[in-house]
RNA sequence: GGGCCCAUAGCUUAGCCAGGUGGAGCGUUCGGCUGAUAACCGAAAGGUCCUGCGUUCAAAUCGCAGUGGGCCCA
C-alpha cells in the first residue's frame, strides 16, 4: 500500500536511508547482483589519511559515486575498492607535533619503532573517521575491503615494482641536487614544495679576477649562504658584456657585467662616474677569479674558479650567474657538464660542515647575514638589500627549503619520456585538453624521479647492499626476503624491523638495507595493481588491468596521473588507466582557494547539516562542468535544495488521493486507460530526458545531465503537468480520466526515481521505497538494484512536445495580457483569440485546445488562420507629416486632422484597392499614411514567438457570477486550511455580502460553491455570520463576511 | 617568467566548438495563485558579453596582446 508523505526533511530521510543501506547491506547486494556483468575496473585515488574531508574531497567522491552508480545500473560489474594513502611525511609531521618533537634526533631518542606505531595508529584512526564522513555523503565504495598503503601486501606491490625498474636498468643511485627540508632532514619531491612570497636578501657581489688588479666580475644572488660553495660563474654566450671603469668616492674599479644591465649595477653600487673600457661577447670571456670568502674557507683555495657558458642565464641583475653546483639544479648540471667539483659544505640539518671552514656549525639561515658582513669587510659587497619573491617551502612543516647535492635513488623516467607521451595519446581524457595539452606538457618537462626519503614512516626501499663489496640486491616480495635472509616466521616490512634483516652476500659478508624509505608518491603510484593484490595474485590483474576509469582534481596532473603513469611504464611498459576525468577545485565565493589560513573553508558537514547530502551532491554536480573550478555559493545550494523540495512536493501531492482511492498501479494497463494528450506529453518528455541523461553521461558531462533533470522536474513536471492534472485528482469515484492521470503520474515518478538515483541516491531511495516497494514486495529491494531505464522510443512524440511548447507560450502570453488589464486568473474570460504566424502553431492549438482553455481560464478559444488579422481589431490611420507637408504645404495641418478623424478601416481599404484615399483637399497616397491596430478596450494583447494572443475580458453576468463565486470559494478554502480541516471533512458555512447585486450573482452558484468547499449547509445573504472561524474579507472592493464551523 | 583552464545582469550561469536579434535561475520591484501551501506562478527593471587591437559585410563566439582568478611549474 502506498503511504502519504510528510514534508521534505533531508536529514531525517538521509539518516533513515543510510540505516536501511547498512541493515540490508545494500551495497554488497548490488555488487553481487551485477557480478556477471561487463567488468568496470575503477581505481579510487587514495585520499591522504590526515584530518577531515573537505569540500574538494567530497566533490571528488561524489563524482565517483555518481558515475559508478550509473554504470552499475547499466549492468556493469564494478570493482571499486576505496583507497587510503597512509604513509609519509605529512603524518610524521602531525605525530611529531603531537609528541612535541622538533627534529629527527627526538624521533631517534623516542625509538623508531614507537614512532612508527604512533604513525600507524594515526593513519588508521583517521581512516575510520573519514570513512564515516564519506558515508554520510552517500558514497558507495568498497569500504569493507579498502586498499591501504600500509599493508604488507601493498608494500610488496611497491617492492615488486622497484625490482622491475632495477631489472630494466632504470634504478640509479647518484648524486643530485634535491629539494631539501632542513627541519625534516630529508629530500622532498618537487610536488611537495609549496611556493609563496618571502623576503630574502638581494645582494650584488664582486668576485676578484686573478692577475688583474682591481678588476671584478659582478654576480647577483638571493642566497648569500651559497657563496661559500661557489665554484664558477655562468654567462650567456651570445650576450654582450662590458668591462667598465667605475669610480666611487674617488676610488677606481673595473667591473665586468652584461652591457644592458650596466646602468642597473652602477646604480646599485652608487658609482658616481663610469666609462666602458672593453666590450666582448659572453663566449669570449675566459678568466679565473678567486673565491670572495677564500680567507674564511681553506677548502675554497683548492678550487680553480672560472667562467662558463650557459643558456639559462637571463638578462637580469648582472647577467653573470653565481654557480654553486652543490646548491642548485642548473648549477649542478653545469658542474657535471664541465667536470667541476660538486662542493656541498652543508649538512642535512642545514648547518655548515667542517668543509666550510670558519662557518662550520652555523645554520644557513644565520649565514645569510654573516656572509654579507664578511663580504662587506672584504670590500666585495657591491650592494645589499632585500627582495620579495616566491620561494619554496616544505609542504608539511612550512620550513623554507634549500637545495643540496645528496646521494639519492632515482628512477630514470627521462629514458621513458617518449613512450610516456605516446601512451598519453592512447588514454581517453575528459576533457581532451587535460591529456593532450596539460598532462603532455608536464610529462615533456619531467625529470628523473627521486624516490628516496631519509625518513621513517614509509615503504622501506628494498635495496640491500653489501657492507664490504658493495654488491646490490633488490628484493621484490616478503617471501623473497625471507628466503634470501633465512628468516622464518612472520616479518614486518616496516622500519625498524626490516632494517635488522640482513642477507648474506656472495663475498661472505652481510648485506644491509639502505636506510631510506620511498617517496610517498610512489605508494599511490602502484595502486592500480596493488588494489588487485598483484603481484601476489595474478588472475584479477590479467583480467582487469589497466583501469577502465579514474577521476581526480587537476592538481593530480603532476601527482597521481603522473606517478601512476611513471610507475606503470617502469613496471608494465604501458599506461595504467584507459580513461581519465580531470575535475576542478572548490574555491570560495570570491574565487579564491579555500584554505585554513584564509578562514574561508566550508566543510561538507556544514552543508549536510543545513541542506542534506543530496542537495550537496546535486549542487556540486550541476553548478559547473566537472573540469572547471567550483565557486562555492550558499545561495545556489539553497536553489538546489528548493528544487529537491519541489520534487518531494510533486511526489507527495498525489499520495493522499491515491491512498484514498486505494490506487494500485499493478492493476492498471496503459492500453486500456484514456490517456489525455498531456499525459502522453509528459510520458514523452520523461523518455526524452532519459536519452539526454544517457548522452550526457557518455561524456561525463555531469552538469548537463543534472541540469536537464532539474529542468524536467521544475518546468515540465511541477510547473506544468501537476497544474494540468490537479483538477483530475479531485474527482471522486473511479473516473477513468482520473485513473489515467494517476497512472501517468505514477509511471513518471517511478521512472524519475531511477533517473535521479545516481545523483541524489537518498531521496530516490525514499520515493522508490514507497512508490514501488510498498506496492510490490517482489520488486528489487533498493532503487540502486534496478536496471537503468532504457529509453522507450515508442513513447516519444516530438510533435506533441513541440505543440505543448507552443501552448505554454500562448498561456504565458495570455497571462501577460491579463496582467495588463488587471484581470486575475480566477476570473474567466470570454474568449482568447490566437493569431498564429505559422501553421505549426495552429496545429498545436487544435491538438491541445482543452489544455489551453483550462490554463487560460477562457470560455472559448478562437483560432485565426495563419497570417490572418483579427477582424475585430480597429484600424487607425497614422498620417506621415514628412510626406504630406511638401505636397499640401500650408493645408497640410488640415489634411492630417482629416486623416486622423477618418475611419481607419475605409482609409486602408481605399489605399489597398485604388492606391489613394480622397480627402477634401486632394488625394493621399500610400506614402503619406501608415496604419496601426486599435485594440478594443476590453481586450488585452500580447505577443509570443509564434504569433499574437488577444484576451477578451469583457464581463458578462455569467462570468461575474463565476468570478465572485471563485473568490468566495478561495476564501472559504483558506479558512478551512486555517482550521486545519481534513480534506473530506464537511462544514457549515455562512456568507454575508454587503452588495445586493453581488450577493445575487454569488447565490446563482450556491451548489457549485457548496460542492467545492464541502459545505453541508451554505447560507448566502445578509444572515448573521457565525461559526468556529469568522473572517471579514474585502473582495474587489465588496465587503464579505464569512463564517465556517465543523459539521 | 612558462604551460593549461576560466572571465557574460548585483550573484550563479547558458550561448562560444560550427560568427548573423545575448537566454535562464537567484536576488530586487510589482502582480497572480491558494487542498503541493513555512509551497507555487507571472511580469518588469537590470548587460562596456574583462580590456584593447585585428580578421570579417557581420564578433560574446575566430586570432593576437593585455588584465584579473585558479591549478601546475620555474
Amino acid at each position: 500500500m502506498l503511504k502519504e508523505a510528510a514534508q521534505y526533511n533531508a536529514k531525517l530521510i538521509e539518516q533513515d536511508i543510510q540505516t536501511f543501506w547498512e541493515e540490508t547491506d545494500a551495497y554488497s547486494v548490488v555488487r553481487e547482483l551485477r557480478k556477471d556483468g561487463k567488468k568496470f575496473f575503477f581505481v579510487d585515488g587514495p585520499p591522504y589519511t590526515t584530518g577531515r574531508i573537505h569540500l574538494g574531497t567530497a566533490w571528488n567522491k561524489i563524482i565517483k559515486d555518481t558515475i559508478l552508480r550509473y554504470k552499475s545500473m547499466n549492468g556493469a560489474a564494478v570493482l571499486d575498492r576505496a583507497g587510503w594513502d597512509m604513509h609519509g611525511l605529512p603524518i610524521e609531521v602531525k605525530v611529531e607535533g603531537v609528541l612535541g618533537f622538533t627534529s629527527k634526533k627526538d624521533i631517534e631518542k623516542y625509538g623508531v619503532g614507537n614512532f612508527i606505531n604512533k604513525c600507524k595508529e594515526f593513519a588508521l584512526t583517521h581512516r575510520d573517521e573519514m570513512t564515516e564522513q564519506f558515508k554520510t555523503l552517500g558514497i558507495w565504495l568498497n569500504w569493507k575491503d579498502p586498499y591501504m598503503t600500509l599493508r604488507d601486501e601493498y608494500i610488496e606491490a611497491a617492492w615488486w615494482t622497484l625490482k622491475q625498474g632495477y631489472e630494466k636498468n632504470l634504478l640509479e643511485k647518484g648524486l643530485r641536487v634535491v629539494n631539501w627540508c632542513p627541519r625534516c632532514e630529508t629530500a622532498i619531491a618537487d610536488s611537495e614544495v609549496e611556493y609563496w612570497e618571502e623576503t630574502d636578501p638581494s645582494i650584488y657581489v664582486k668576485y676578484p679576477i686573478v692577475n688583474e688588479e682591481n678588476t671584478y666580475i659582478v654576480i647577483w644572488t638571493t642566497t648569500p649562504w651559497t657563496i661559500p660553495a661557489n665554484i664558477a660563474v655562468a654567462v650567456h654566450p651570445s650576450f654582450e658584456y662590458v668591462k667598465v671603469r667605475a669610480v666611487k668616492d674617488g676610488k677606481e674599479e673595473f667591473l665586468i657585467m652584461a652591457s644592458e644591465l650596466m646602468k642597473n649595477v652602477l646604480k646599485q653600487g652608487r658609482y658616481q662616474e663610469s666609462e666602458v673600457v672593453e666590450t666582448m661577447l659572453g663566449e669570449d670571456i675566459d678568466l679565473e677569479y678567486l673565491s670572495p670568502l677564500g680567507d674564511k674557507i681553506p677548502k675554497q683555495k683548492e678550487f680553480r674558479h672560472n667562467v662558463y657558458m650557459a643558456d639559462f642565464v637571463t638578462a637580469e641583475n648582472t647577467g653573470c650567474v653565481h654557480i654553486a653546483p652543490g646548491h642548485g639544479v642548473d648549477d649542478f648540471e653545469l658542474g657535471v657538464k664541465n667536470k667541476l667539483p660538486i662542493f656541498c659544505p652543508v649538512g642535512p640539518d642545514g648547518r655548515y660542515t667542517d668543509e666550510a671552514g670558519e662557518y662550520e656549525g652555523m645554520h644557513v639561515k644565520e649565514a645569510n647575514k654573516v656572509v654579507q658582513d664578511d663580504l662587506r669587510e672584504n670590500g666585495l659587497l657591491l650592494a645589499g638589500g632585500d627582495i620579495s619573491h616566491r620561494y619554496g617551502h616544505c609542504w608539511r612543516c612550512k620550513t623554507p627549503i634549500i637545495y643540496l647535492a645528496t646521494e639519492q635513488w632515482f628512477l630514470k623516467i627521462t629514458d621513458l619520456k617518449e613512450k610516456m607521451l605516446d601512451e598519453i595519446k592512447n588514454v581517453k581524457w575528459y576533457p581532451d585538453w587535460a591529456g593532450s595539452a596539460r598532462f603532455a606538457d608536464w610529462v615533456k618537462g619531467s625529470r628523473d624521479w627521486c624516490i628516496s626519503r631519509q625518513r621513517y614512516w614509509g615503504i622501506p626501499i628494498p635495496v640491500w647492499i653489501c657492507e664490504s663489496c658493495g654488491e646490490k640486491e633488490v628484493i621484490g616480495t616478503g617471501d623473497e626476503l625471507k628466503k634470501r635472509s633465512g628468516t622464518t616466521g612472520e616479518i614486518d616490512l616496516h622500519r625498524p624491523s626490516v632494517d635488522n634483516i640482513t642477507i648474506k652476500c656472495k663475498c661472505g659478508s652481510s648485506m644491509r638495507r639502505v636506510p631510506d624509505v620511498f617517496d610517498v608518491w610512489f605508494d599511490s603510484a602502484v595502486a592500480s595493481w596493488a588494489t588487485l593484490k598483484f603481484p601476489q595474485e595474478k588472475e584479477a590483474f590479467n583480467e582487469l588491468w589497466p583501469a577502465d576509469f579514474i577521476t581526480e582534481g587537476h592538481d593530480q596532473t603532476r601527482g597521481w596521473f603522473y606517478s601512476q603513469l611513471g610507475a606503470s611504464m617502469v613496471a608494465h611498459g604501458r599506461a595504467p588507466y584507459k580513461s581519465v576525468l580531470m575535475h576542478g577545485f572548490t574555491l570560495d565565493p570570491e574565487g579564491k582557494k579555500m584554505s585554513k589560513s584564509l578562514g574561508n573553508v566550508v566543510g561538507p558537514e556544514e552543508v549536510i547539516e543545513k541542506y542534506g547530502a543530496d542537495s550537496l551532491r546535486l549542487y556540486v554536480l550541476s553548478q559547473n562542468a566537472p573540469w572547471e573550478d567550483l565557486k562555492f555559493n550558499w545561495d545556489e545550494l539553497g536553489n538546489v535544495h528548493r528544487m529537491l523540495n519541489i520534487l518531494w512536493n510533486v511526489y507527495r501531492f498525489p499520495l493522499p488521493y491515491m491512498v484514498l482511492d486505494n490506487f494500485n498501479p499493478l492493476d492498471m494497463k496503459a492500453g486500456e486507460l484514456p490517456l489525455r494528450a498531456e499525459d502522453r506529453w509528459i510520458l514523452s518528455k520523461m523518455q526524452s530526458l532519459v536519452k539526454l541523461v544517457d548522452a550526457g553521461m557518455s561524456e561525463y558531462s555531469l552538469h548537463k545531465v543534472t541540469r536537464a533533470i532539474s529542468e524536467f522536474i521544475l518546468e515540465d513536471l511541477s510547473r506544468w503537468y501537476i497544474q494540468l492534472v490537479r483538477p483530475r485528482t479531485w474527482r471522486e469515484a473511479n473516473d477513468p480520466d482520473k485513473l489515467a492521470a494517476y497512472y501517468t503520474l505514477y509511471e513518471v515518478l517511478v521512472t524519475l526515481t531511477k533517473v535521479i538515483s545516481p545523483f541524489a541516491p537518498h531521496i530516490a531511495e525514499e520515493m522508490y521505497g514507497n512508490l514501488v516497494r510498498n506496492i510490490d514486495s517482489a520488486a528489487p529491494e533498493s532503487v540502486h538494484m534496478c536496471d537503468w531505464v532504457k529509453p522507450k522510443e515508442e513513447f516519444i512524440d516530438a510533435a506533441l512536445e513541440e505543440n505543448m511548447d507552443t501552448i505554454r507560450e500562448i498561456v504565458e502570453a495570455s497571462s501577460n495580457a491579463r496582467q495588463k488589464l488587471k484581470r486575475k486568473l480566477r476570473w474567466p474570460v470570454k474568449r482568447i483569440v490566437v493569431a498564429p504566424k505559422k501553421d505549426e502553431v495552429a496545429a498545436g492549438v487544435k491538438t491541445l485546445e482543452t489544455v489551453l482553455k483550462e490554463q487560460t481560464n477562457s470560455k472559448e478559444i478562437v483560432l485565426l488562420g495563419t497570417g490572418e488579422t483579427w477582424d475585430e481589431l480597429g484600424v487607425e490611420a497614422v498620417p506621415n507629416a514628412g510626406t504630406i507637408g511638401p505636397v499640401f504645404k500650408k493645408e497640410a495641418g488640415r489634411v492630417i486632422a482629416e486623416l486622423k478623424a477618418a475611419d481607419g478601416r475605409s482609409v486602408k481599404k481605399a489605399i489597398e484597392e485604388t492606391g489613394v484615399f480622397t480627402v477634401s483637399l486632394g488625394e493621399v497616397n500610400a506614402s503619406m499614411v501608415s496604419f496601426s491596430d486599435v485594440i478594443p478596450t476590453a481586450v488585452a494583447h500580447a505577443e509570443f514567438a509564434g504569433g499574437d494572443v488577444y484576451v477578451d475580458t469583457e464581463l458578462t453576468p455569467g462570468i461575474e457570477s463565476e468570478g465572485y463565486a471563485r473568490e468566495v470559494i478561495r476564501r472559504i478554502q483558506d479558512m478551512r486550511k486555517e482550521l486545519d480541516l481534513d480534506v473530506e471533512e464537511e462544514i457549515i458555512a455562512v456568507v454575508a455580502i454587503s452588495d445586493g447585486r453581488v450577493a445575487g450573482l454569488v447565490s446563482e452558484r450556491k451548489e457549485f460553491i457548496a460542492g467545492e468547499v464541502r459545505a453541508k449547509s451554505l447560507t448566502i445573504g445578509g444572515a448573521q455570520v457565525k461559526g468556529t472561524l469568522v473572517k471579514d474579507w474585502d473582495v474587489e472592493g465588496i465587503k464579505m463576511d464569512m463564517g465556517i464551523s465543523r459539521k
